[in-house]
DNA sequence: AAGACCATGTAACAGGTTACATGATTAT
DNA sequence: ATAATCATGTAACCTGTTACATGGTCTT
């Protein structure tokens, strides 16, 4: 494939859990030929420049020995929920319209799971589905929990919200 | 707090969305000082040389400021799962010594959040209590999705582990 | 006396994003 | 024509981790 593909494959099928931007792709795919685990080609036929990189049995081989390494996890970084952890110096209505935004981006990257699972299952016999799937269903599973959090999230915003308009009613009564 | 405080204390109560490490406390601290968001004073009494922050009323406005920013989603990246879609490279069993491993540590951060939720309720009059409780929520909810999703991986890799020393079997019979 | 933990900090490095630069081709 | 998209790449910058250095204190 080409730098341009490899990004377009990354965000069609890895974006629930994986993304790399350009800036990364084309450094790397040079170093990867640099060591001969990639090998490049100009693309055959055709006006546009393109550029063509497969793998080398050698950068299989390095492929493999990666994949059979464990995970080692890495930091954990969650903004959204760090500024809700100190969300009582705004106001719920605040973090209400935040959750709201949430909300609608959750939904839609669950369509995007929904496209993407209709795909993998029409190529069912594919012998790489099994794994794909499994992939897939972990974004599925986060989807639903995330779904499942902002709807709480919003009945709590809700409540606070209300706790705060009544004290500040009840101020603003007696002040008047 | 003391640097050393503020680790300990990202540790124990947000450590299911937030970390950090000494490298990136210690000379935040002092920039923040520099800036006038904090100051820093010495510790009163004691033998240990501590240096205590504190925020400031400039800090405090900064931090408002920043808590009403609406957080930009950042790139995700989860090293297991890109693993997993080049899963077939590998071996299913290799896989589900790999998802045991996982499971076992799902567990564990499972308890973890058992122990906060004990301590978050027995502190439920705090003001900052609901916000506390609803990040504690995000962790509980992703958890429990974690392990939903690490017993169908688990099941998923009994099946195919089958089915590759079925051929693997059949294949040494027939050589024999 | 040894080992664990308290406590602060620095330097080197790795990883990654953003913005910029360039130009061709395709669709409206 | 003009805008969008194809396509490749670089440079500056920011963020963050790891490893190291140093020394005090507490527990066994």
């Amino acid at each position: 494939m080409s730098g341009y593909d490899i990004k377009k494959a990354i965000e069609q099928s890895t974006s629930n859990f994986w993304s790399e931007s350009y800036g990364q792709i084309y450094p790397i795919l040079q170093e990867l030929v640099r060591q001969g685990l990639a090998r490049r080609r100009a693309a055959p036929a055709g006006a546009r420049e393109r550029q063509l990189y497969s793998i080398t049995g050698k950068g299989r081989r390095e492929l493999r020995r990666w994949l059979a390494q464990p995970t080692v996890p890495g930091g954990v970084r969650n903004e959204s929920l760090l500024k809700l952890f100190f969300g009582r110096e705004s106001g719920a209505a605040t973090h209400r319209r935040e959750a709201e935004r949430l909300r609608r981006d959750a939904v839609t990257a669950a369509a995007h799971l929904g496209e993407l699972r209709a795909l993998l299952e029409a190529n069912a016999s594919e012998p790489d589905a099994p794994y794909w799937l499994i992939t897939l269903r972990f974004g599925e599973l986060q989807s639903r929990a995330q779904l499942q959090w902002l709807d709480e999230a919003l009945a709590l915003f809700d409540e606070l919200d209300k706790g705060e308009r009544q004290r500040t009613t009840r101020r603003t009564r007696r002040r008047s």
